[in-house]
DNA sequence: TTGTGTTTTATTGCCTCC
DNA sequence: GGAGGCAATAAAACACAA
């Protein structure tokens, strides 16, 4: 009955089977009582081996019965810190005492690396075959080929994760860019609608007094002729975009203004055409097409101050991406309750 | 030379497939 | 149950600064 029946082919294991601790235990027992089974070759067997001891009849390394280590240093190697242990040869009945050396760890060569480095570039699984021949032409075991392999996938693996962080992190800024502009451009919109805001509520109250100075000079009615809104300061380097709409008698602005998925868009009972400023600017011209002559002259007569159009400026509002789409200028839904208080 | 961090080679345990 | 793959890990080899 074996004490040991296998001990893995590990470096640490070496150390454990060689320190003085195992070697008393070695003298505790009838050294013929015990076979030590050390196999010391790079082959996948060795560790199925934990569970099977078929090798070691079939996969020696050493002729004969005689179960021992080699710790043959592969880079021929000079002796130094030899150990030692004990072994049994069942055949003869004698306890041997073998002095080794501990197997170092050896790196591939450079030209032994590019090799398989081309063939994992070929393709990076090994079939039988492959790893059979790449372990004959580079006069390696195959279980180290079948462990390059293995371990080159792993740091494959390791690369293609870090290029994804990479791209992933890449995106995320840009879209992170995007996301901040916008933010800038809502607060300046959101800004420029409560100057907007301010600014009418000026006008309706300068219009009341207007309409009462008037009615109590003429004892007429009229309705206020004065552009409502004019200007709105414009920020350095700002795009304008100016609107020129007539206001059709009887009507009120509605929220639909401006809705038209076209570029000619029936602002208040007027068809506009717009027309290209610069590359995110517009004006709506109106479209004379679809207007009567009386249109056309009231049109031509009523263009400036005192008659009933509004201009209206905005401010950086880019819609040279969209210009036949849908265009609110700036103003969210909500905000088209604006519009209607523009009316009079 | 030595300490330390990185890379490479190899082991181990677990899993899946046939 | 054997073969092979993978993740985690150990340990040798290597690189490099102090």
């Amino acid at each position: 009955m074996p004490l040991f029946s296998y001990l893995p082919y590990h470096t640490n294991h070496y150390y454990q089977l060689l320190s003085p601790q195992i070697l008393d235990l070695f003298s505790q027992f009838n050294v013929s009582n015990i076979t030590l089974l050390l196999h010391n070759h790079n082959h996948n067997q060795t560790r199925r081996a934990t569970s099977s001891h078929s090798f070691l009849s079939a996969s020696a390394p050493f002729p004969g019965s005689r179960s021992m280590v080699s710790f043959e240093d592969v880079e021929g190697g000079k002796g130094c810190n030899r150990s030692f242990f004990t072994a049994f040869d069942p055949d003869e009945n004698v306890e041997e005492v073998y002095f080794h050396q501990p197997e170092k760890k050896r790196r591939l060569s450079a030209n032994q690396v590019q090799f398989l480095e081309k063939s994992f570039d070929e393709e990076n699984k090994l079939e039988p075959e492959r790893k059979t021949k790449l372990a004959k032409d580079l006069d390696l075991e195959p279980r180290q080929v079948a462990i390059w392999f293995q371990n080159r996938r792993a740091r494959w693996k390791t690369k293609q994760l870090e290029k994804d962080y990479e791209s992933l992190q890449a995106t995320f800024d840009i879209l992170k860019a995007n996301y901040d502009n916008l933010l800038k451009e809502k607060e300046k919109l959101q800004s420029q609608v409560a100057t907007l805001t301010e600014k009418v509520l000026v006008r309706g109250r300068q219009g009341e007094d207007y309409k009462e100075g008037e009615s109590k000079r003429t004892g007429f009615e009229e309705p206020l002729q004065k552009p409502l809104i004019e200007s709105v300061s414009e920020g350095e380097g700002s795009k304008i975009c100016v609107g020129v709409c007539k206001q059709e008698e009887n009507s009120s602005a509605k929220s639909d203004i401006l809705d038209s998925e076209s570029p000619h868009n029936h602002v208040n009972g007027v068809h506009s055409t717009m027309l290209e400023l610069s590359d995110s600017s517009y004006v709506f011209e109106a479209d004379q097409t679809d207007l009567s002559q009386d249109e056309e002259d009231n049109l031509s007569k009523n263009l400036f101050p005192h008659q009933p159009y509004m201009f209206l400026k905005f401010e950086d509002v880019n819609y040279s991406d969209h210009p036949g789409s849908s265009c609110n200028f700036g103003f969210m839904e909500e905000d088209h309750t604006l519009w209607s208080s523009w009316s009079y």
